[in-house]
DNA sequence: GTCTATATACCGATAGAC
DNA sequence: GTCTATCGGTATATAGAC
């Protein structure tokens, strides 16, 4: 019962979202032809017509998908006694989660300007969805006197913000581990909260 | 003396580069064609050819401009005693400018990956040499006993991916002044490089 | 589901007139 | 310095055959 080679649909579509995500995440949406990520999956540019109504919705449809699992990834973290214990799963966390799936991430912080103004709309609200978890962290911690934040949403955003730019300049191999990267995240993640036992 | 409107090469030069800033910083470089550039500047496209040889060109110098200007600017800031007083100046000479220039910020991070291998190399240099500045205050103030900071150079890359955050929310005539951005930022700056008087 | 072929439009860059 | 006109190439998306 196997299916002929590049006639199953599901596995054509798997391939054209890798390669999409791969090229858009490389070159940017704009630089990236549909011819080419048809030559990437090994069919027509056509053929991905089938998969996809057209390019846009390709777009959207990897954003959406990256945020709603982190989204889903982001819930299901245990939950921790201590505000400290909590601000640091969220670090390890948020470092491991994007450092797994750099292009995703490029991709979701890089081309919100190629989106349509409604798919742009639905994205910037998954986004702020994210960043409410932070940010409850933040404040919990703040009306617990473990944390000194004058402003839990700019220093949400602020501690995302800097622990994003890990996923420029990380390669496996380095001169740190992931270990040590997390490690000194967390550290630098405590003082800038303000958080006593850092 | 007075030239005719549109035939004063420095006027149209500068028209020209405006633009692009513009429209680079809002569609993407790729997305963004000379015409449309053009079209901006009240000539035709083939007019803009007088004033860079390429697109790729254009896009460069956009780019090499501004980090020339960040590195001037950040060479001439005044002296400190301590290095508390010096982070904070960073601090808040780095907000400042970049809010000033979300065009030339934008694309500056953004566009990289659009520049070719040279050109991609010239910029590299530049933005690293911008971030020996923080680096160094904060190499200085660990060594001085001051900072408690385990990899100068990890942290100075967090410290501008968190100070860069700002660019993508900070809007003239929000909740908070420009002030009260600074002197949060100063403050979590001073907490996560474990600076004592924080 | 994928192919070939194509409609329609735009692209970067250049040539030569003024 | 800018114009008009154009070269050669590519783009997204669709139609109809298989």
């Amino acid at each position: 019962m196997a299916k002929r080679r590049g006639q199953d649909a599901a596995e054509t579509d798997r391939r054209m979202r890798a390669a999409a995500l791969r090229l858009f995440a490389r070159h940017g949406y704009a630089a990236v032809s549909m011819r080419r990520i048809a030559a990437e999956v090994g069919v027509q540019a056509g053929a991905l017509y089938t998969h996809t109504p057209d390019k846009q919705t390709l777009l959207f449809s990897l954003m959406a998908d990256h945020l709603h699992e982190l989204l889903d990834a982001v819930g299901a973290l245990p939950a921790d006694a201590t505000p400290e214990a909590r601000l640091d799963r969220f670090v390890d966390f948020h470092i491991r989660f994007h450092l797994a799936r750099p292009d995703a991430v490029f991709i979701a912080y890089m081309e919100l300007r190629n989106l349509a103004p409604d798919n742009f709309r639905a994205i910037e609200g998954l986004r702020r969805d994210y960043e409410a978890w932070p940010e409850a962290i933040l404040r919990d911690g703040a009306a617990a006197g473990a944390f000194a934040v004058p402003d839990p949403k700019i220093a949400a955003v602020g501690l995302i913000a800097m622990l994003n730019g890990v996923t420029t300049w990380y390669r496996e191999g380095g001169r740190l581990s992931l270990d040590d990267v997390v490690a000194i995240h967390q550290r630098m993640a405590r003082g800038a909260v303000g958080a006593g036992g850092a």
